[in-house]
DNA sequence: TGAATTGTTATCGT
DNA sequence: AACGATAACAATTC
């Protein structure tokens, strides 16, 4: 399930890989998860160099030297490595990018909820996406305008992707336990205090989740360790370590939900 | 077997 | 009408 601190990682483990190589081929065998289409990416990335790559929230960008952006989302499942030219191809693969030197990047996804998406002008994919969490402009003034313009439950409010980007299910529980807040308090409630706290627990929880490589639950996220510091999330009937509280498991906008029901009152 | 998972879109209700 | 909540959808694993 990656969400920021995964796609953090993510990007830092390619970055030095695809930096400044040039694209050579291009081959997807998934047509609805690209777009504008397959032979549309290929006309125009085909021959483009890399030279920069980045992440915008839960994107990770491939900035091409004519100025163009090549966008890849995980979704729920996807992982993008770089392999040789050798012959094992790793299962579920749905994309490969042929680089220099018969290298391979690889975008593979089980549940082929993942996207690829080249675009001329960035703002066309992410001009819809709020501040990064950890950037300067995530202030907590800017958390609280735009809590207090809506009136909606916390947690969905703060997964949707425009509030903040870069949050999902997993860091969302954990920064609201962290807050001391309960998911479903309505946003435009909170007080100064409270903003503060959540604009605090969301930067030092994104924070340790990238320190620790991100969370591996199952087979779709290997090599973070960020599992083990979990507070709330996947905790259901455990103690809460605060107070000792079993940690309820609920939904939230058909999303499980895990919170303190002592802690994070209502 | 069905629950779990994300982002987008459609639909219902106030 | 605008907005918030809810449901459906895509696809797969265990």
């Amino acid at each position: 399930m990656p969400e920021l601190p995964e796609v953090e990682t993510t990007v830092q483990k390619l970055r030095r890989r695809v930096t400044g190589q040039r694209i050579h081929r291009f081959r997807a065998s998934w047509p609805r998860q690209i777009s504008p289409s397959i032979t549309g990416v290929r006309r125009a990335i085909v021959g483009r160099k890399v030279k920069r790559l980045s992440r915008r929230g839960k994107y990770i960008v491939f900035h091409l030297d004519d100025g163009s952006f090549l966008l890849v989302h995980l979704g729920m499942s996807g992982m993008l490595a770089v392999g040789g030219g050798g012959g094992d191809r790793p299962s579920h693969l749905r994309a490969v990018w042929g680089l220099d030197g018969d290298q391979r990047l690889f975008f593979c996804d089980a549940r082929k909820f993942g996207r690829i998406r080249w675009v001329r002008d960035i703002k066309e994919a992410t001009g819809g996406l709020g501040p990064e969490p950890l950037s300067r402009s995530f202030t907590v003034a800017a958390l609280h305008g735009a809590l207090h313009a809506r009136s909606r439950q916390l947690k969905p409010l703060l997964m949707e992707q425009r509030v903040v980007c870069g949050l999902g299910n997993i860091y969302t529980d954990e920064a609201l336990f962290k807050a001391r807040l309960h998911p479903l308090v309505c946003s435009d409630s909170l007080t100064r205090a409270q903003v503060r706290r959540l604009h605090r627990a969301i930067q030092q929880t994104l924070r340790q989740a990238i320190r620790l490589c991100g969370t591996s639950f199952d087979w779709a996220y290997p090599g973070g360790r960020m599992q083990n510091r979990l507070l709330a999330y996947g905790r259901a009937k455990e103690p809460c370590k605060r107070c000792g509280t079993p940690i309820i498991r609920t939904l939230v906008g058909q999303r499980g939900t895990h919170f303190c029901p002592a802690c994070q009152r209502k």
